[in-house]
DNA sequence: CGAATCGTTGAGGTCGCTCAATCATAGTGG
DNA sequence: CCACTATGATTGAGCGACCTCAACGATTCG
């Protein structure tokens, strides 16, 4: 079977369980028909009782929090074939928000939905609880960033993996990848206020590490911003080999 | 039945999926004889292949991340009844390193063991996702903090944080809480160096927030404390009813 | 009692912030 | 086709939070 030709949930999660026929059906009948999510949407917000998950079939969304002072935390960003809000749903409040960055088109994946997955299809849930620790993953190497990075390593990191992400799912390579995301929205994501991330993204542009533009990010020497960035996980591409057959 | 008299991991899932007594035994017969770790020692290091994961019986843990130029960051501090190192489990290569905070009694997993248990006892299995999730938004609200909190505000809300969930465990109030991090572990969980971390604590003992001593954080008042870091969420406790019977 | 570890304090530097203004870019209605 | 507007990007100046270096107390333990 040609895991390429597979909708983005079953292709990711095929990377870690291998899908029987019948897995892949079953993930098929639960991503009912996408719906259209236009760039800037709250899908759910925050301390949202009730709401669903969703598996990005097309655009980019992200999660983020909002604090009392009107700072705003992103805490991830997601890409087709992510599934957004798996923790909300089981701890039952939303802790944050879930928002579309460009136009969005996703599946709906009802609390129901989910529970009968892992009451019948515990293969899957395997898989699912593998896709949910590989973006923690994601969030802990943002942590880490975040507390011990300083803005441009932090930058550089960021960026480096965000175009292995893009490149694992085919949308891009490294050396050269569309990102949607505004420097504000960055801002937010990095720690840093939009005024500093320009001047860190002006120094990497000088330093020849790499240019961001409105909508694309071009790495002249992916070799030389991967040492710069300090990039050494593996946690990206080391997975994927089915561990359950 | 008794959910306190459980051993801590099955009164955590408890929490979430109303076990079964077969669960429960199944639970039990998982969690082999314990084995003891002296303080300061690692379970796992980072980049390590084949690990298990670990059921905390007694003691406190933490997982961190090094890099290249020496910082440390403190991901969680993990209590007893904690999984450490699912995650990394399902990932393969350790994303992190696991260490001993205080002497530790643990129970092993071995990737096998949490294997099987996904295929033969998928209600365990969302208790197990449930909780890796709950422990990820332990994980968010720490990314939030810093990267968006001040040094100040974010101390008081990691320690709010902390002494709640001793509290749910048994070990202690918000108001009063044995506590033996150490400030240089604190410092690496918080971003902070140890010495701005110090004057932190002297900042919030001064306004009469918080007492952190060696091994003990005394509270004078809760709600002052508490609406000082703007801890509003209630990931912690919202959650302490089974949906699933 | 010595040694090691941990905690505390001072002085000075820097990274990243805020405030404020100017410069693109793109869409919009006349 | 062109003001006009809205949004985003860029730059400067000044400030403050947090860091580093260095030294000195306090506590614990063999």
């Amino acid at each position: 079977m040609d895991i390429a030709a597979l909708p983005p949930l079953a292709r990711k999660l095929g990377a870690f369980v291998a899908l029987r026929a019948s897995e892949i059906s079953y993930l098929e009948r639960l991503q009912e028909r996408p719906v259209a999510v236009p760039a800037g949407t709250d899908l759910v917000t925050e301390g949202q009782v009730g709401h669903a998950a969703y598996v990005i079939q097309a655009g980019w969304g992200c999660a983020y929090r909002m604090l009392p002072d009107g700072g705003r935390q992103v805490i991830d960003v997601s890409l087709p074939g992510d599934v957004m809000g798996v923790r909300s749903i089981l701890l039952r409040t939303a802790d944050h928000a879930l928002s579309a960055v460009t136009d969005l088109r996703v599946s709906r994946i009802s609390k129901e939905q989910l529970l009968q997955l892992f009451e019948e299809q515990p293969r899957i849930a395997l898989g699912m609880l593998w896709a949910v620790s590989r973006d923690e993953a994601l969030v802990v190497e943002h942590l880490v960033g975040i507390g011990r990075r300083d803005a441009l390593h932090r930058t550089a990191h960021f960026l480096v993996e965000l175009g292995l992400r893009l490149q694992l799912i085919g949308l891009g390579t490294v050396a050269r990848y569309p990102c949607p995301l505004r420097q504000a929205v960055l801002a937010d994501t990095l720690g840093l206020s939009a005024i500093h991330l320009n001047r860190v993204l002006r120094q990497l542009r000088e330093d020849g590490l790499l240019t961001f533009t409105r909508g694309q990010v071009i790495v002249p020497d992916v070799a030389r911003l991967t040492e710069f960035a300090g990039y050494d996980s593996d946690y990206l591409t080391a997975v994927h080999t089915p561990i359950l057959r």
